[in-house]
DNA sequence: CCTTGAGTTGAAGTGAACTTTAACTTGCAG
DNA sequence: CTGCAAGTTAAAGTTCACTTCAACTCAAGG
């Protein structure tokens, strides 16, 4: 069982080194210290770091993808099933966040036809002005109606 | 043709008046003023503002948004054509980011049956650990391989 | 030993996208 | 007219996600 230096994990993750003592101060990995004061790290904190850029790339910020990796079992490597539940759980956030693209991809699709985009008008953004009632801004992708 | 004001304009795009005036000093949207100073919007502004937040959410950011603003004319109120030359370009944008999405999600899935999210060995994140010699990093998703 | 590269810390800096503040001025209903 | 809500400005403050800096200490080859 070998650890891994602060340049290995930089080197093997493509994360900066500034970057791991960032989300170690933050919590979302840890490190043991040689007698030198020098962080080690155990393989498996890779993953954390691979879930957090992945958690990234779905527009998560850091605080969330804390507490998510909270759930994690802190005194034991976590196994494949506590990796699959976080993952399955992530899913559905790329899920919802899909889906949201897709809409507005769609949306706009029917505006380049009318060359619109007006606040007042266009269904991309607040179709028939009447959702003022709903809350202001592009309520139609935000928050669209159901059918 | 009323012009409206910055109230007005806060209350129809959603957007903090606070923040209308951000892009105005950043260039991404203009005024007129009365004799008194005070803003006045011509009502086609409220597509710029619709335009700047749809691009916001593809995830393109402001300066992007501003040089794209740029390509509109300035001298003439955009016609259909103009706004549907941009709305033609940030589709593709969108529709790559789908893609992005959409095969971050793929992978995801595979991972869930193994539970595993390596940086070693998953496909999701760098398979067979042969793909530093094309960056660092989740190559599968950022850069895949073509087929 | 000595040098050099790798690692450590706290604190300050960065850039994006705004918001808040303070001190005024304008617009308009009564 | 008056009073007050709405508007104006420059400058400073905020949050997020890091990076950079300065001043060290540690580890290992020659």
């Amino acid at each position: 069982m070998e650890l891994l230096t602060i340049s290995d994990m930089a080197a093997r993750s493509g994360v900066a080194q500034s970057a791991l003592r960032f989300y170690e101060k933050e919590g979302l990995i840890t490190s043991t210290r040689t007698s030198g004061n020098q962080r080690r790290y155990e393989r498996h904190e890779l993953r954390r770091i691979a879930f957090i850029r992945i958690a990234q790339q779905v527009g998560v910020s850091l605080e969330e993808i804390r507490s998510a990796l909270a759930a994690l079992p802190e005194n034991r490597t976590p196994t494949k099933t506590d990796w699959a539940r976080l993952s399955a759980r992530w899913q559905r956030k790329l899920e919802e966040r899909i889906t949201m693209m897709e809409r507005l991809r769609d949306q706009l699709t029917g505006c380049i036809g009318c060359g619109c985009l007006s606040l007042q008008r266009c269904s991309l953004i607040n179709p028939h002005d009447e959702l003022a009632s709903r809350g202001e801004g592009p309520q139609m992708i935000l928050n669209p109606p159901r059918e």
